[in-house]
RNA sequence: GGCACCUUGGCGGAGUGGUUACGCAGCGGUCUGCAAAACCGCGUACACCGGUUCAAUUCCGGUAGGUGCCUCCA
């Protein structure tokens, strides 16, 4: 069992992480809410929560239990299903949205490499919302939630006032009270919504509190208080998300759950794109869709810490991609022309890779690491070995496609007409063999063991 | 305005009180029949100004510029 080191943004430094139980780890990751194609900025944070989720396992020794919740039910959804299917009703123009944009987020998660095997749980809100009442009427219980106009808010005065602390996450010590916005009837400026009344046209669910029916949804920050504690336990593990969700999202579930709810809280940086954070309300995302290389996104991804904000550019892409080309070729000549015996300086550096991940996931440092051991050149039994835990661990999926070459149709004879013709010293002949291979897909170099081949990617 | 943080070579991006990060791209060389790969070397990298120190890119202070959060947000 390896230490892993995490950054908890809980206590604002670096831990060594230890679970509540040795055997399982628990950890939850606010998943999207399915109103459109998430972009990739938002990809980056589920690519951070993968890797994390491969280190502990691959390099910490760790069992897990992953859980990423849907988040189907919110205004823009409603909005958006409104729009969309103007003919259904309320609730059934919500599903159909909410499937629609599920089945392609999982797409592009897979995608860009997140092992959705490993997700134990994609619970969604709508099937929550019993549990979620069940919450309400508990916090309503401890005076910590009051009704106001149809909808439930939590009061953060009733439960600073209990000993609750707030704003630990982000820093904030009060909610700014000049920015209280008189929209809705809250009490105190940063309390926030339980559950929501319902508004014509609006999909809705009964809330019966104290004989009394409230009809209307839930609030944001309940689903995932409601989700997480009912998957993973009232206390749990690592909770993963953007750092633009510390407040008021995640301030706001620790608050609803009493303060305590996960012991790590890893949140990732932003994806910037020309000086500004990649967002929709922007204008200045990119989906998935528009990229060629998807795994090349994710390795671009791993090149920088996950808490440093990450420049996406085009070209940064194209460089990654060819990054991604140049390690399948690597690997492919080491699965076509296997060296037999070990390398000397394996042991070490296989050490200093999962060392690098082990210390609050440092990707870059180990991207290092896997250069390091791709310079020794050797392809040998250990380095073919490395490569595989490497591969897993960062799940760049580069042995995805990885041909025996030499079973290609014609590689064989055309490798042995190219030794003789080298051998004869027909140089013009060994070149135009050399093309051929290149057209049947396959490298070939000349070393004074013979020939190499690998499959060009 | 409040809070948090950042500024590294053409681009991306780690890290460290004294030794090459690394990747992508470029140039020169070794090797090679030619290539490829690999290796060696080059383009004076750590925003600016002070301070601490034998020594600072790395610690402290200031200046300039930038980013994020301040109830849509990964």
């Amino acid at each position: 069992m390896k230490k892993i080191t995490l950054y908890n943004s809980l206590t604002h430094k670096k831990e060594l992480f230890v679970p509540l139980d040795e055997e399982l780890v628990t950890m939850y990751s606010c998943g999207p809410t399915v109103y459109d194609t998430v972009h990739i900025g938002n990809l980056r944070a589920f690519i951070m929560a993968d890797t994390l989720q491969r280190a502990l396992r691959l390099v910490g020794g760790y069992e897990l239990r992953w859980v990423m919740n849907i988040t189907d039910i919110d205004d823009k959804m409603i909005t958006r299903a409104q729009e969309k299917y103007a003919n259904d009703s309320p609730e059934a123009g919500l599903a159909k949205l909410a499937q629609e944009y599920e089945a392609k987020f999982l797409q592009d998660l897979s995608a860009v490499g997140v092992d959705l095997d490993e997700i134990a749980a994609f619970p969604h809100a709508t099937d929550y919302i019993e549990k979620m009442q069940k919450l309400i009427q508990k916090l309503y219980d401890q005076e910590l939630a009051y009704v106001a106009d149809g909808s439930i808010y939590f009061s953060l005065d009733a439960y600073t006032k209990q000993g609750g602390s707030y704003g630990v996450l982000a820093h904030i010590a009060e909610v700014a009270q000049a920015r209280i916005d008189d929209q809705d009837q809250k009490q105190g400026a940063g309390d926030f919504a339980l559950w929501k009344a319902q508004k014509p046209g609006e999909p809705h669910w009964d809330f019966e509190l104290n004989g009394e029916n409230y009809p209307g949804r839930p609030g944001w920050h309940i689903e995932c208080s409601a989700m997480s504690t009912d998957l993973l336990g009232k206390e749990f593990d690592i909770h993963t998300g953007g750092v633009d969700l510390k407040f008021p999202h995640h301030e706001n579930e620790i608050a609803q759950c009493g303060g305590t709810l996960a012991r790590y809280w890893v949140h990732n940086e932003h994806l910037m794109v020309d000086e500004s954070k990649m967002a929709k309300s922007v204008g200045n995302f990119v989906k998935l869709e528009a990229i060629s290389y998807p795994l090349a996104f994710r390795l671009m991804t791993l090149s920088a810490h996950y808490r440093s904000q990450m420049d996406f550019s085009k070209a940064g892409l194209e460089a990654a991609h060819a990054r991604v080309v140049r390690l399948r070729e690597w690997a492919s000549k080491i699965v076509n022309n296997p060296q037999a015996g070990t390398s000397a300086k394996m042991p070490q550096l296989v050490k200093d890779f999962d060392a690098a991940l082990a210390d609050d996931l440092n990707t870059p440092q180990a991207l290092a690491v896997l250069a390091a051991i791709e310079s020794t050149a050797a392809r040998t039994e250990d380095v073919y070995a490395f490569l595989l835990h490497a591969d897993e661990v960062l799940g760049l999926h580069i042995f995805e496609v990885m041909d025996r070459v030499r079973s290609y149709e014609g590689v064989e004879e055309i490798l042995a007409r190219r030794e003789v013709a080298r051998n004869d010293q027909d140089y013009a002949l060994s070149d135009e063999l050399r093309d051929k291979l290149r057209e049947l897909g396959v490298g070939v170099e000349d070393t004074p063991d013979g020939q190499i081949v690998w499959q060009l990617f």
